[in-house]
DNA sequence: ACCTGAACACCGTTCAAGT
DNA sequence: ACCTGAACACCGTTCAAGT
């Protein structure tokens, strides 16, 4: 907060270390520590100079939670199975939530990420889907479930176990089991015919 | 804000009125309009006159969210399949989360209550689990996962459908369905044996 | 375009009174 | 015990400068 800059004279703030230092807070306090003010300060800057290169909090943290989406593989399109590809794409993102765990609350609180990122993979979803007969709001409602069901197990996995009774703890091969067993069942219940579940 | 009592006269204030006004503000403006501030106003009292029915902000939304939780039918602990009871509780659960929809948020936020009718209900699985061969910490991951599954899949059935495609949008009952046989799924997991999954 | 200073309109919470 | 007034230590964001 001390002054080393005149009005006029820039830092050389850029938006990606915005972003990078903002992750940095997330990681080491949690969303409640990461505040605009405190960002600012930990990059040496008033906190009105951040709104230069972001919107706003809320922007910032949707960006903050789509980059990390850029990690996940995203399948091809146009060859294969559709639902295995599908299932490959979900389980890339499982690994990728839990290789960021500290983000996971974040993922739960608003349901997804809404960036450029997360709305390629949601494309690729909805194609791939469509290859498999799925269209329409099924189509998003499968995109939907899909999403909670793996920030879901994501959070679940992540949980440390509260150590009580005689069994070891879960491993992580046990919650990934667990996840694909999951997931498979409910590309299962996907690519049902629509009307399944519609008598009384 | 303005003043119609000086100070030492009381306003009749009672625990429960704060809890419910502030539901009603939680239910109108969602998460962010339920400010104390916000409702001190509604209730005509000055902010930190609150605090002398209530703990914190967060006190009190866990009390509104454990609250709720008093609806669900819990079954009999000592008769009948202890896996139908835990069906039968979850799906209770289910049911009342839809019934209550704009809260539905704050408990995916927190994944789950934890005041006295949520801890009962905790008591209850876990009793119903441990019938069922289900103990230490694999009971209590059981019970996370089925309540991140419940929570999710209410938050699912309560998202508008995007109304796109031509088939004709998803009815509670086909909700309802999906949720059964998700819920069917996991329990079967659960009951599997312990290490079913420990092979490389 | 990018920064500072100052300010606006808020927060949750505490502390010292008053009856 | 229950309330008010005032204050503390914060928020996110905007506006008017300066270069």
């Amino acid at each position: 907060m001390p002054a080393f800059r005149n009005p006029g004279q820039r830092a050389g703030l850029t938006r990606d270390r915005v972003l990078a230092v903002a992750r940095e807070l997330l990681v080491e306090h949690g969303m409640d520590g990461l505040t605009m003010r405190a960002l600012a300060e930990r990059i040496g800057v008033s906190p009105n100079a951040l709104y230069s290169h972001v919107e706003s909090k809320t922007a910032l943290v949707d960006d903050l939670l789509d980059e990390v989406l850029a990690e996940v593989d995203a399948p091809a399109l146009d060859v294969g199975d559709p639902i295995a590809g599908v299932h490959a794409l979900m389980t890339s993102t499982y690994k990728v939530l839990l290789a960021h765990a500290d983000l996971i609350p974040a993922y739960l609180a608003r349901q997804g990420a809404r960036g450029p990122h997360a709305q390629h993979l949601g494309d690729v979803m909805l194609a791939l889907l469509e290859r498999a007969g799925v269209t329409g709001s099924r189509a998003q409602e499968a995109l939907h479930v899909l999403i909670v069901y793996t920030i879901g197990s994501a959070a679940f996995a992540t949980r440390a176990p509260l150590a009580s009774g005689e069994s070891s703890p879960p491993t992580s091969r046990d919650h990934a089991a667990h996840f694909d067993h999951g997931l498979r069942w409910i590309l299962a219940g996907i690519t049902l015919p629509a009307d399944y579940a519609r008598s009384a």
